[in-house]
DNA sequence: GCGTTTTGTTTCAAATAATGAAACTCGGTT
DNA sequence: AACCGAGTTTCATTATTTGAAACAAAACGC
């Protein structure tokens, strides 16, 4: 939520106040916007004129409040069609999904967040941006510390500082010592595991998705509840998941990818 | 495409070269964005390093290219969920799939155009070419001719006249006279079909989704191909669409949507 | 290699748009 | 009728944006 360090002129604070009608998580009005802005009233109140008349936020005249959108949702199709791993990883995640018959993460990082950008579930026929754009921390999650273990130094760095270190459960890093530790390890063994970190009962497997110069460009987990099975179990679907997960960064490498640095 | 007859400040110019990148379906370089911009050259410059940074666009340095940002996918998941028709209408949709064996679509209108929000597919045997985000004609869908049919009068002669009127097929509609004619009988019939207008093969049945003061909120379609069935077949399923419409307009008035003017 | 063109980046004074304190309007309360 | 809170407008001040021009750096041609 806190973002921009030193935001960029005009536009940088318009999407700030995007982020933080966001936040909300729900229809809200202009006098809780204020409540929590850095902006004085008229300074803020146009913006999210603005914005509306854009179509990045909706009002609703009715109820007076502000909502994400649907001008983004026009956008965001793009965005994930052409610069997100899901288009490219589509294939290898369905031939995966044959294999195995558990839920299937494909993830990427937004500005230090893990972006899950595409879900296979077993039992949902719906297209994906329900779960598509979801954002999950990434010390807690098999898929965010894959990536964390692989990002370049000075990028993991800056990634950990922003870490929240939220106790989620009692399995949670509680701060970057013991995270670190781990991500050496995970590096090594190019694989990670959530053994209930995040959420109770939920533990997955993650691989990194790299490029040839092994640059991580996202990551691919198989998730699934400790009612059905326990991390032993999700070990054996290791050299599948590897091996889809590579493909898939090599696909990426020939499609153009964009990279982060 | 072309978008805001009068653009509001310098965050709506910001918008536009959004729109623009995304207009493109493809990384694309600075000098090919500057040959169909109307700003200058150090203008459009900063624009679209304000929006890499912004991470609204991705810039790959590798390639020099720029593609929609992930940040828009983090923001359009919060749209989905707080101001589309698509989280109300999913029980209903999932209810109406354990009857009919078909795509089913759930439609909105932003700025004119008709915006997929939700889909869900029977059988993934045939591609109709929308997934959530996708952007289709207004005149030539099943979707989009209910939803223009119900509109408030002002809006849907604002919306006629931005339609392309694009010959898809052989059973296109051309011009606005045969459309509007169309959209009468459509209001009376309260359903709209598709034979074959936008792509050759596929048919479609759709119903507005409406409010109790008959305002229009979206639409929902069942598709399907010539291969399987005829418009006869479709008109089977009228009942239980147009029952599955009327209860997600009751969902959505109890619910917060935002209504369009 | 060396001039030439194309493409991307920076400069800087002028033009413009954003800013925010204050004042105002409009419902709803007391 | 006076009060209050939420939303909106005003307007002089200030800060940002603007774009012609110049500059740098590749890509090209020969």
């Amino acid at each position: 939520m806190y973002d921009a360090p030193h935001a960029d002129g005009t536009v940088g604070k318009a999407m700030q106040v995007l982020d933080q009608v966001a936040s909300f998580e729900r229809p809200v009005r202009f006098s809780e916007l204020l409540a929590n802005s850095p902006f004085p009233k008229p300074t803020l109140y146009r913006f999210v004129q603005t914005l509306a008349n854009q179509g990045m936020l909706a009002f609703d005249a009715e109820r007076q409040t502000y909502s994400m959108g649907l001008r983004l949702v026009r956008l965001a199709h793009a965005a994930w069609r052409h610069s997100s791993l899901a288009s490219v990883a589509r294939p290898f995640i369905e031939a995966l999904a044959e294999e195995i018959d558990e839920a299937i993460h494909l993830a990427q990082i937004d500005n230090g967040h893990v972006l899950f950008v595409d879900k296979y579930k077993a039992t949902d026929k719906f297209d994906t941006l329900a779960q598509a754009g979801k954002i999950a921390p990434g010390y807690c999650t098999g898929v965010g510390k894959v990536i964390l273990a692989f990002m370049p130094e000075r990028a993991q760095k800056r990634a950990l500082e922003e870490q929240s270190f939220v106790a989620y459960t009692p399995n949670t890093h509680r701060n970057q010592k013991t995270l670190a530790a781990e991500l050496m390890s995970i590096r090594d063994a190019r694989v990670a595991y959530d053994r209930e970190e995040h959420e109770l009962g939920i533990i997955s497997i993650a691989c990194p998705i790299l490029t040839g110069q092994e640059q991580v460009v996202g990551a691919l987990s198989i998730a699934t509840s400790t009612n059905r099975y326990g991390i032993d179990e999700l070990k054996k679907h290791w050299p599948a998941l590897r091996d889809s997960a590579n493909s898939i960064g090599a696909q990426a490498e020939l499609w153009q990818v964009p990279v982060w640095s």
